[in-house]
This record gives structure tokens, sequence and C-alpha cells, in this order.
DNA sequence: TACTTCACTGCAAAGGTTTGCACAAAGATC
DNA sequence: GATCTTTGTGCAAACCTTTGCAGTGAAGTA
């Protein structure tokens, strides 16, 4: 029932070659024929068998994502973002929800190789080996993870994390903690470092709490705690926790920002709508989406999977390119930071360095994909 | 480079066809010879190329979802259920999203219809004709809008609709708006077909603001109009419209719920994290997106599409099957409804007929997949 | 005219898998 | 001990497409 690339011929009085040259490689064809064909393939409503093409080429046009949590708001723009940007090079896109979980991650990116030229894995919770042992099987950039030697995306969440710090520091707050998110999570690491960082510059403390849990409930559950620890500010792993924590502090009677400041990472959309709004740490989700399909396609183009075309040879101890690039954050201030107990007095420790494009690349890349700017 | 069946044949000692029975009709091979076959292809890390498979049996294992968008909170957790129901089966899904673009709807089937067993269309845009016209190129189930012939999941919006009447009714209400969706909208048909009835039943007024993007924008737009239309509640077409609205009232001084009452449809996460907590038509969207896939798998097992084995014949004619699944809603209530102007009166009317499920199957089917009962 | 070049098209193999059919050996039946 | 089943395996075609190679005829060159 399906018609195939022999209908064509058959409607069109050539042989299959030549209806296969029209779509694939068009300026093999004479002009007359081409248009012959084309009017035939049209009419019968032709759509070319990708599946069939793959077998022989070895390249399926097909990319995976694989997903930590798609119902976690942190994700669907970047989904969208990658889908689109994906589609538009004519690919389609395969979605995988892993829970969280890393068995998971793992047998999906197996079930995945032999269907995809690449993976993006996004904020993926398996150790780096296994990374590192799967991407010998099927191409892939990681979004949200370090990785030497791999393709990654990442979001300068180290300078979101000082950029808030420093806001809380100059808003009068000394005693400062800071939720931290899953266990495994680079972000997580990252934060923690540089807010550590930056509350010692600043002359605050920082009492970190956690691991916790990436959700609203991880946020809720910590609202004793926070409490109890006498800090002044919370920053915490995501919106999703703040967002949680308001509401855990607002059942605890405690006021929002009168009494506990507290900021977010990622800027969902979720966080303009709650009272008080959120200050937050805004990440760029859609430009890391379509950045790393952009690095996988490029990976891909530049050095293909399989095919007859000997292209094999070419790629034997080719290195990949690893580029990796770091995306710009900033810090969104809205309702839900106060001055603090401090206010008014100088704060100790040197200034803020000026913010601007941080970026970073492998050593022996020459190709480095540029970072967009993000507007908030 | 990567490993085939041939290669497992040859480890084995093995024909091929022995190998390919091993995976896909085990019974038939001699047990001794299976776990030898079996212990090599682990051994050497074979897994079946599904494109390969699909290009012989004529199905691939892989499902078609298209979004009208993604980053629109009602779809994600669709999204994830369906895919977590698809996978459970051993499938794997492309999602889409088309940005609420009917022209873009009609194009993904077309280029997705090759490369799966079926297509989810959610919340489709398109004309019904050109949706009937696509479902015979390839086996599709919609969600969310309701067309005779055609497999569809629906989610009883108009039971929704008229509870939340009901409720603001008895809260004391007579003047009350509903702020429309998008045209095309299935959903919003439904809604204001239901809310008109209600209303009259429970001697209410309804004033149909809209049509509106099924956005939070949406919402904020119509907050001056749904001042000046001197009504004290308002049932809005999701959740994000509720939402905007709220903060659209809060901006002109409107107080909800003291001056006007507030109902959204959905219950995205968002909606428990307002301030006020948002009143809301729960809307089952994880069940519908696993319902949806057990139809979409049923009817592909029922039915399948090519193949070699004559299957062709057996479905030419066979009416596929044409389940209507109709999925309960209910009303959620949090604080951004309260009490009315004519309060203690009594509601004039007949009172509401019990909740309960509501199910529909198209004449003709024998065929229905049982509702989900969803808790809140 | 004879030769080369060029543009176009056809031929057939290849890619990884499934599956109807044929075949062999072993067991069951009488 | 001949015949019939049963069980397990191999053979080869088929699915749809791409692509290196060879062949055709026409145009260009000497």
């Amino acid at each position: 029932m399906p018609v195939t690339i022999r209908d064509v011929a058959r409607a069109s009085g050539v042989h299959i070659s030549t209806v296969s040259r029209t779509f694939s490689a068009p300026h093999l064809v004479n002009p007359e024929t081409r248009v012959r064909v084309l009017a035939c393939a049209e009419d019968l409503g032709y759509r070319p068998n990708r599946a069939a093409r793959a077998l022989i080429t070895g390249r399926t046009h097909n990319i995976g994502l694989i997903i930590a949590d798609i119902a976690n708001p942190f994700f669907p723009p970047l989904i969208k973002a990658a889908e689109s940007q994906a589609r538009h090079r004519d690919y389609h896109v395969f979605v995988a929800d892993t829970n969280e979980d890393a068995a998971a991650e793992e047998e999906l990116v197996h079930a995945l190789a032999k269907q995809v030229d690449g993976v993006l894995l996004c904020s993926p919770r398996m150790s780096n080996s296994l990374i590192e042992q799967l991407s010998r099987e099927v191409p892939l950039v990681v979004v949200n993870r370090q990785l030497a030697g791999l393709p990654c995306v990442l979001m300068d969440v180290g300078q979101g994390a000082r950029l808030a710090i420093e806001h809380l520091a100059r808003l009068g707050h000394r005693q400062i903690a800071l939720l931290a998110g899953p266990r495994g999570s680079w972000t997580s690491r990252e934060l923690r470092r540089a807010a550590g960082a930056a509350a010692r510059a600043a002359g605050a403390e920082l009492t970190v709490l956690g691991p916790n849990p990436p959700t609203e409930n991880g946020g809720l559950a910590q609202a004793e705690q926070v409490r109890r620890a006498g800090v002044t500010a919370v920053l915490a792993y995501n919106d999703l926790m703040a967002i949680g924590l308001l509401e855990g502090l607002d059942a605890l009677g405690v006021g929002v920002p009168q009494e506990v400041s507290v900021v977010g990472v990622d800027d969902i959309t979720l966080s303009r709508l709650t009272r008080p709004k959120l200050t937050t740490v805004a990440t760029p989700t859609a430009a890391a989406g379509r950045t790393a399909v952009d690095m996988l396609l490029q990976q891909d183009t530049d050095f293909p999977r399989t095919g007859r075309g000997g292209g094999a040879a070419a790629t034997v101890g080719a290195r990949r390119t690893t580029a990796q690039v770091m995306l710009q954050t900033e810090l969104v201030i809205r309702d839900s930071t106060a001055p603090g107990p401090y206010a008014g007095r100088e704060v100790s420790g040197a200034t803020a360095a000026g913010p601007g494009p941080h970026r970073r690349a492998d050593p022996g890349t020459s190709d480095v994909v540029a970072g967009d700017v993000v507007a908030s």
C-alpha cells in the first residue's frame, strides 16, 4: 500500500535509481526528467522511507533526547528548542524519560543507539566512565555536566551563584544557606563551589543543606531546617525547590522576603507567578537545547558514522571535536529578596568581577561553537 | 563496526536465521542452541537493528507524538505518561512540536508516517476532514478532540465546567464570565456549551469573552474586559489563562477572591503554587497519555499495517476500532473562589446531577477501553 | 572521420533482518 | 522396519533505498 520509489519509477518511465537520484543528488539528473519524476512523486504522494535509507547510508536523520524528568519544568523549553532546531535541519527527535534513574539512562542509550545519529544526554546521573564508554557506541553531547573529552553544553551556574551571593551580601545578609541538589549533579557541585567562594569573598557564612531531590518537595522538606539554621537568606538548587521552600516557610509563619530572602535557579515560567515573585538565576535553557543539537549535528557531518563511502577509514584515529560551550547566566531580581540584618553596612571583601560571557574550550580543540547570549 | 546478526551467527556456529529466531521466535529454536546464541549475542553486545527489522515486518515499534506546544505545562505530564507507557511495551517515541500551527501538524504526520506505527495527535488544530484523510495514511489516535470514526481520548471538560459553574452558583455568583480558548479547540467549544447550560440551569448569566490564545497573556489581556463586564466570577479555558488573569486583576487592584472568583481548567502543577491557590477543574492528563498509547497499540496489534504475512487482505474493508474514551474530571477547590453577592440565597434551577464516570462509545464499536479514574 | 569528453541513465550489489519453504534427523506409530 | 510426525535448522527471497560502475548517445576536438 505505501508508495515506494518503484511506483514513482514506473509512473515516470525511468529506472528506480533515477528516482533515487532525483531526491538525493538532483544535479545528476536531467532537468526535464527531474520535473517529470517530481511531478509523479507529488502525484502519488511519495515520501522516501527513512529506515531503508538509513540502512544503506548509515545515517538515520534521527537524534535521541534523554531527559531526567520531562515533567520537571526546567526541561520542556529545552526539549522544545532542541526539537525545533533538529527539525529545522530535517532531523526527527526521540524523547525518553529516565525518571532520574542512571540505569535507565544506560539502557536507553543502548536501545536508541542503532536508531539515531546521536544522543543528547541532559543532566545525566550516570558515572563519568559509563558516559565515556557509551560515547564510543554513539555520538553524545552532554548537557549540564562537564566531562573531559566529550562535547558539553554547560550553563555557567557558578557565575550565577556568585551573582546571587553578591546580591544577598549587598542586601546585608551574612548567614546564607545553600539548598543542595541531588547527589551526582554537576550543577549542584558547581553551585556549591562557587557559592562557597563568593560567600567567603563577601565575608558571609554559607551553610549547605542537602543533598535534596530537585523537586518542590525537596524544598518544602527543608523549611524547618532553614529556620533552625538561623540564616536570613537561602540559595536553592533550582526554582522548584525554592518554590517548595516558599510554601514551607509560609506554613511555618516565616515571612519571605521580610524574614528570609530566597533565590532560585533556572527562571522557569512558574517563578514569575508565585507570590512573592521569585528572584532567580536565569539559565538559558532554550539556547542550551539549540546549541547542543548544533554541536551534535556538526559532529555528525564532520565524522559520519558508517556508510559505505569508506568514511570509516577517515574517522579511524580521528579525534572528535570536543568543544565545550559555557552559556552565560544572569540574575533576575524580583520580590523574594529584601534587605537583611546588616543592610547598609559596608560589604567586606573584594567587589564583584564584571559579568560578561564566560566560555571555555577544551585544549586541542579548534571548533568552538559560539555561546548564545540570552536576554532575560 | 556495529555488530550484526551475522557476527553472532559466526560466533555461535549457526545460520543467521537461527539467530534471528532466537530473538523473534525463541520457541522455534532448541534450548541449547538458544542459550549459546544468547551468550554470544551478550558477549558481542548485539542489539537488533530496528530499522532493518521494520523494513521487512512493516512495524517500526515507534510512535509519534504531535504536540501543540511542549512548553505549555499542560502537555509535559501527558508526554511523560505516554512515553513511559510506550516504552513499557517496547516502543520508542518521537516527539514533535507544532507551535499551534495546523500546517505544521499535517507536514509532521506525513514526515513521521513511514517511521512510526501510529501517531498521537494532541489537541490538534487541523480541520476534521484533514485529520480523517491523514488517518488513512497512518493509524491515528486523537487526544482532546472528538471525531466520528476515529479513536479519541477525551477529558470530560463539559462535566468539569458544570461542576465549576454549580460551585460558583452555590457560592452566590450570578454574573459569570467564560474566557474562551483558541478557535478550533474542541475543549473550548465543549466548555462553552456545558457552561452555558449549567449557567442557565442555575439561573446565572454567562458572558463569553474571547477567543483567546491559551496562554498566560491570553488571560492577562482580558483582565480589563472582565472588570468592565461587571461579573463576579470567571471560568477560564485553562489554568495558564486563569493565572494570567490573576496577575491582570491584581494589577488593576481587583481582589481575588474577595471581588472576583476565578476558576481554571487542567490543574497544572503551577496552580497549587499561585497566591491565591487556584480553584480548578482537574483533567487526568497522565491517564490520557497512557490511554491514548494503549489504544494506538491495541489498534496496531489488531490490524497490523503492512508486513508480508498477507495481513493486508484481512484489514481490507475491516473497520478499525474507533473506541472513544471519555475520562472523568473533577473540581479541585482551593482559594481563588469565595462567596459572591448572592451568597446564602437559594440557588434556583435543578440541583446538580451526581458526578460519576461519564463514558461514551461510538455506535457500532464493541471495543471500549476502560477510562481510568483519577485521584486528585 | 575517428577519437575523446560529457551528461545522463540503467544495472546490480549492498545494508540487516524476517520468514515461507525445504530438508534432515529423531521419535512415534503400527 | 516402513511410514508418519515432530523438531530444529538452513536457504534464499524480500523489504526500500543508495551508489559504484558501465553503457548510451550526443557534442566537441583534432
